[in-house]
DNA sequence: ACAAAAGTGTTCGGCGTACACCCATGA
DNA sequence: TCATGGGTGTACGCCGAACACTTTTGT
């Protein structure tokens, strides 16, 4: 509960916790799965790279600190598209060396990947590849991990691929994204239908058409559709034998 | 992060947090879906029921505070194959009337549902069918409601439904579990075939059976296997059209 | 003999997979 | 005219839905 009541609890007696909010804010660029990373300026873990994040303050709810942080740390004001959905909070007492710190942990999903820069805490911030993204600070490589694999898992039963979009793309681009989360090729006639045969996914723009890669054939646009769930669901391919 | 540093941060300057876990512990009995409950003994929401939990120690991560929450409460000692997994923080800033909490939600599934009994702050404890379980203390509504909305999509695509069963039990047992929790009925002998082709699902108990409703066939016995994935998933039927 | 519950067999339609093929555009 | 990417058609196999049927027990 929340009301677990020690008698005459006094609320400064007690060390008392910090809650904070940590960001995996993901993007594609360039057909790849990118992250957001900041550099961090001070102790601990100077100079490292870690997720954005801060302290959520006394009478904000752990999402409005994450949109808070993500524009004070990067320069990403309240981008239109922002897809900000909680993790997990990971409360480890030991996990920040100075004092009790339990953080709660966002996935972000950003369309068009503006660029980042250094904001007040942050000596810098940048998207890095997935791949790249290794020995970050505090326990941020395993929420980084966790982050990736729910988005991969969501991908499958939601709509979220829509999040990855600008609000008018094409069928090629939103393949891209199942396959820089998947990291597998998927097959384009296939895809195409499967993602056309559930209502609400996407609706064409009528009438528009972009050239993606210079060359081919232009190809139709499509607007995020008002579905959120995906029945059925658009399964990745088993990584050993489907069944057996 | 864990560490947007403020310099010279004090830490008891601030109003501090208070980090609270609280438990959706669902079962099943009689064939339907219970959740655990206690009764307020204090101020707010005295008398009325909530879901069961209390404070985070200093020393202790949530998930080691949710356990002994549990046994403390409800005098559920810490029961061979209780499953538990967080759920997600619920950080509001008015949620709790006397101060500001922020609360980690955990699911637990209890095979065999052991009486509950009144504990150290709950003036009494006690197993609710779901459906009764409403006019909570707190947000405990929609946290309850959450839970069974993400425990319903992990018997889908996860093993989970076997934490819900003793250590031996009935192919229809199983079943029971996955009718219960989605409220619809499923056809006995396809939910079979689909569970016994999933390898490493459950494994046939050697020559041992049981009678379950006095009349009948035996039937026979399994144990859980070691699989956690469901590949391919046991959808359960949407509740529009599936596609169109 | 009958009811009740477990377990088997079989049919049928749809969906996912694989791959061949046509269309439109730039170089 | 060739390369490139978008878009359509189609054949096959497997899986899930539906349902008939057999088996084993208690009353």
């Amino acid at each position: 509960m929340s009301g677990n009541d020690l008698p005459g609890y006094d609320k400064h007696a007690y060390e008392p916790f910090a809650v904070t909010v940590d960001l995996a804010v993901f993007t594609i660029r360039d057909g790849t799965l990118h992250v957001l990373l900041v550099e961090r300026g001070e102790e601990p873990y100077a100079g490292r790279w870690a997720l954005p994040g801060g302290f959520v303050q006394p009478d904000e709810a752990a999402e409005t600190a994450a949109r808070r942080e993500l524009a004070e740390e990067t320069g990403l004001a309240d981008v239109v598209g922002l897809h900000l959905e909680q993790l997990r909070t990971y409360s480890e007492p030991d996990r920040d060396p100075r004092m009790r710190v339990v953080s709660v942990a966002f996935t972000a999903l950003l369309p068009d990947a503006p660029e980042a820069h250094g904001g007040s805490d942050a000596a810098d911030a940048r998207w890095v590849p997935y791949d790249r993204a290794a020995g970050l600070a505090f326990d941020h490589d395993r929420i980084l991990a966790d982050a990736r694999e729910r988005v991969g898992a969501k991908l499958e039963y939601t709509c979220l691929a829509t999040a990855f979009c600008p609000s008018e793309f094409t069928l090629g681009e939103l393949q891209q994204v199942y396959e820089a989360v998947w990291g597998t090729a998927l097959d384009r006639p296939n895809f195409r239908r499967k993602v056309l045969a559930t209502a609400g996914f996407v609706e064409q723009v009528a009438g528009a058409s972009r050239l993606t890669g210079g060359r081919g054939k232009p190809a139709a646009l499509y607007r995020a559709g008002t579905a959120t769930a995906l029945h059925p669901p658009l399964l990745r391919p088993a990584p050993e034998g489907p069944s057996a």
